[in-house]
DNA sequence: CGCCGATTTGAAATTTATCAAAGTTTGTGG
DNA sequence: CCACAAACTTTGATAAATTTCAAATCGGCG
């Protein structure tokens, strides 16, 4: 195993924000989502922690706020009523989430801790304030909309289209894009707290279903998933079974 | 045939950015929604028309234009190596598509016109300078990026935990609550020039098994679509098997 | 040690896709 | 206005994929 499965790995960081490859439209966002993150910062009002399993926030709830990830994983998922959960996204440390909440009450579904986290409680009224002044701000919120719902779309081919294999190697290459974003070493070999069960849940699958595909993606040689560690062995044949291009993550 | 499916539907109008009904957060987007679209419309430079089938925005494509589809219905979608489609949403007249592009240079996938369609062209530069110096037009776009993400989620939800029934009746009662923002009186009728085919690539099924569902609906006396028009029967039972909730619609 | 949640495997049942073909509608050119 | 072609809808039969149900294993933890 190259990597020590028990090292530090959901350590206090802001990738998904602060960090980002040059764009097509060059220095605006950046310009926008440096000075941003020192905004959002100041924003943030304390620091909590949310046990493994516990909700951020509950559809029933009026919640006020939004959350900067410090550490750990989260995710935002639907409960229906024949029983069945869907995953919308998992949150990675650096995303900001509950920003929906903002302009639309009641409509970001649930917020679940995955594992432990940490988070910087954000006041919503105080981020809409902001944004009024800021427009550079806004801005920055405007683009990690954007993002998102490119994410969002993505998961929606993923589990309309594509057949479980290529579905499960898709997401194994989003996830470890999103982290290498941050972590460039995490590209092909990462921690993920997640258990089958839950990604189940975001692919739209069994869990019983989804176990096959994970022994098929690893008698392919393609990658493995064990003990909350992803290696991604063949980076080429999951790109090509995904048919997985990076850009819209940026 | 309680109305007449000759009638001028896609006329023009302005209905999802024009009309909202009241929010939780009160007046605030109102303002800035109503402010909006007189700074939207002062940003349409031409009107365009794009025939059946035609594409708006191609991936390969670098195109600047946000649109405002003022008259008929288009649909972004994604491709696949596969041979497959995925339509990710559909757009109805008063929809402001292809903002993605604004901030994400490529990430808008496909856009392509499912009727005839017009459209009020928005050169997107001007809109990234208008969004700069209109703190409330920024606020607006945010917004139905927002309501925009949470379409696409529950599509996601839709696709991935809802068996195909419940996701048929699921997709004709947004179609529904969407129309009916705008018009009251669509709710439960509406014209719908929608194939199975193209729905069915929205919904993750093939249009063979679509077709069968359809005939299911029609059986429970729940629904009718057929002549391009839709008839939602039976209000109550198909809200019962979607297990719908229009909240994140408004 | 024993329990509990997560993973793994097998077998059967169900759902959904695929293939094929016949109707039907729609649009176009003569 | 008709004839024809193309696209869309509908149905049946069959094949394939996926879920369901059941049970065994594994590992951590009190």
């Amino acid at each position: 195993m190259p990597h020590d499965p028990f090292s530090p790995a959901h350590q206090f960081n802001h990738c998904s924000l602060s960090t980002n490859k040059s764009m097509g439209r060059p220095a605006l966002h950046m310009d926008c989502l440096t000075k941003t993150m020192g905004v959002l910062d100041a924003l943030v009002m304390r620091k909590r922690v949310f046990t493994k399993g516990s909700d951020l926030i509950h559809e029933d709830q009026q919640g006020q706020n939004a959350y900067l990830l410090q550490s750990g994983w989260s995710c935002s998922y639907a409960l229906l009523r024949n029983g069945t959960r869907q995953i919308i996204n998992f949150h990675v440390p650096g995303d900001l989430i509950g920003i929906r909440r903002l302009l639309i009450p009641d409509v970001d579904g649930n917020l679940c801790a995955v594992t432990r986290i940490e988070v910087g409680e954000i006041d919503i009224e105080s981020l809409l304030a902001a944004l009024r002044s800021n427009n550079c701000l806004a801005m920055a919120i405007l683009w990690l909309a954007f993002r998102d719902e490119a994410i969002v779309s993505q998961h929606l081919v993923d589990v309309g289209r594509r057949r479980p294999v290529n579905r499960a190697a898709h997401f194994f290459l989003e996830l470890g894009s999103r982290l290498s974003i941050a972590h460039p070493d995490m590209k092909t070999a990462y921690e993920c707290p997640l258990t089958q069960s839950l990604i189940a849940d975001a692919l739209g699958l069994t869990a019983v279903h989804f176990n096959r595909v994970l022994r098929h993606l690893r008698e392919l040689n393609a990658m493995t998933f064990h003990d909350g560690w992803v290696e991604l062995l063949d980076f080429d044949k999951l790109e090509h079974l995904a048919d997985f291009d990076a850009s819209y993550l940026q």
